[in-house]
DNA sequence: TCGACTCGTAACATATGAAGTTACATGAAA
DNA sequence: TTTCATGTAACTTCATATGTTACGAGTCGA
């Protein structure tokens, strides 16, 4: 699939698709080829492929929106709400995270499909 | 204390304080008073309040910095994703609101306390 | 009553970062 | 050699949180 093709899909550009796909291409989740009949290809089976991976080949985003928080301020009371959140924004996180590492593409592509033939029956 | 005192300790504008402190006010956290010897005022006990509330109080702010989401997408996709995320932000959020509801202001003034007793002690 | 002080709030300005865009070099296949 | 595609740098746009200015309104003390 080129990535003209993909930013229709997604509603965007090609080179934001390629800007994000280059890095799943980096973790060697898919691969890449040039000129006439190129485009992006997946190099794994789904079902290798969990969300967790997908997080981790994405740069690991920051998970959490809350705190724009400094490590090491001055201030102490600064210091004193940074160590009373470390631990439950840490837990939190990994809760999220082992979730994520049991979800695997595969596990989306048999919801998908599942979702695919309710609306080929509800329309047809 | 006023909105300007506040802006100087948290490095801020008073407007910025009087809006965020104004939450505080509705939630019955804080009172504020015009004029000569005004400012705001702490209106309940430490231990009465957990971070929890805050985040009430602060308008429930996202938890979470992962996923653009749209409810109700018409992409069948979008919808496999959705539903596989949502159990797992769901769980994830509500780990760290519990989390949250166990620490109040009170834990936080007595740890505060140890590290300026521990700073007073280092410099002197 | 006057003047200093303070919050309340609207309107506007600035800064930050994500996303989008343009441009062009590189490589591959018909 | 033409066409199609990615790779990537540079720039622009957009969204939004934050900061700022301005002024109205209430409060207190002299």
């Amino acid at each position: 699939m080129t990535s003209e093709a993909l930013g229709k899909c997604l509603g965007t550009n090609p080179v934001v698709v390629r800007r994000t796909m280059g890095l799943l291409r980096e973790a060697g989740l898919v691969t890449s080829d040039r000129g006439h009949a190129g485009g992006w290809r997946i190099a794994v089976d789904l079902s290798t492929v969990t969300l967790r991976q997908l997080h981790e080949a994405l740069g690991e985003p920051a998970v959490f929106a809350l705190g724009n928080r400094n490590e090491r301020p001055q201030c102490l009371v600064e210091q004193s709400v940074n160590a009373a959140l470390d631990g439950a924004f840490a837990d939190a996180e990994a809760l999220l995270l082992e979730r994520f590492a049991q979800i695997t593409l595969a596990t989306l592509a048999t919801d998908f499909a599942r979702r695919h033939a309710d609306w080929r029956a509800q329309k047809g």
